[in-house]
DNA sequence: CGCTTTAAAATACGATCGTATTGCAAAACC
DNA sequence: GGTTTTGCAATACGATCGTATTTTAAAGCG
């Protein structure tokens, strides 16, 4: 048999290429074909590490959620040892946000996949939510609060994806919320 | 020539069979011929109202926001003579939640289109994000707080449509909300 | 009434889709 | 070192896509 692969690095290549054509055509422009001619590929080895279209959707979908879970795992860890709940809250929700030209890429592609697993039936979501949720809970003063903070956030970031709001303007909403908040 | 037809009707009764489509399958099993099934007539016909596809979602859009703004400004007229500005408020965006079942079919329509619109290069999308802002802001005591609200509407609306949310939850945060800033 | 215009259907066309199938060369294994 | 397994490419297949073209029939108008 040829070289044993690295088969999840080959996977994220190929999931990388279907990133960088939903976040500049759409989800609508994610063939097999296209990905593969973006990842400089076969459509044969496409198949091969996906047995279907959707088997890579859902692994795209994946890996656009790790990455999102690695930075801000990286942010709140750079702030030091003992930050104060505040500073770990909003930096949790700017690193979440759609403001740099990488995270907006991201946020592109997330939306379209929320465009597209809203109709799937089931299976394919996590429940992520939940987890953040009660991440954000725990640091606010009042933890009802949280479910406010997360919508806020998602919204913020769908206007700025959008383009009616820009990041400075959404930034200032945050504070304005946090210092009600706090 | 055959009998003089009201085209506007026409059109919408094809852009109400897409969003149908659209809301049960997705904006990607949005197609032509999809679209001319579920209404009921000919690919031809579709083809006779709208010379394009792209004509064709652009018109449903533009229906979709037509429905929301008519479903506010009725909700707004039934509150009687000078309501509350936070009555007014609130009930602006508990209209514009997907609480019920034809509203959240009309947003995962608007949901889908997002997703579509977001990497179109321009031209399609309106701004009624502006003049909502604009509204909200008469509303607030502090008008600089519109944006934070809109958002946080937009926000519980997604969870609310993805599923992540119950309509009870999203009622409970956003009364928070307006207890804060009222 | 006959001509013309137009709503609507039917069909055709080439491109692209997802996927199945087949072929082949390279390396791991006995 | 031959055999077998596996990574990957190539190609084929039928379905469906958006749209162009052609036809049919009905009604407005002189």
């Amino acid at each position: 048999m040829p070289k044993q692969v690295d088969v999840r690095e080959r996977r994220t290549l190929i999931a990388d290429a279907l990133m960088r054509v939903a976040a500049a055509q759409g989800l609508e422009a994610v063939s097999v074909r296209h990905v593969a001619a973006a990842a400089g590929v076969s459509v044969g080895m496409v198949q091969h590490y996906f047995r279907t279209k959707d088997e890579m959707m859902v692994f795209a979908l994946d890996v656009v959620r790790d990455r999102n879970q690695t930075r801000v795992t990286a942010a709140l860890s750079a702030l030091g040892p003992d930050p104060q709940p505040r500073v770990m809250l909003r930096t949790l929700l700017v690193t979440i946000l759609p403001l740099d030209e990488q995270s907006r890429a991201d946020g592109l592609v997330a939306l379209a996949f929320l465009a597209y697993t809203a109709v799937r039936p089931a299976g394919v979501k996590s429940d992520d939510t939940a987890q953040m949720l009660g991440f954000i809970a725990s640091l606010l003063p009042d933890p009802d609060a949280a479910v406010g903070v997360l919508a806020l956030m998602e919204g913020l970031g769908m206007y700025v994806l959008g383009g009616q709001y820009t990041a400075e303007q959404a930034l200032t909403a945050l504070d304005a919320q946090l210092d009600l908040l706090f």
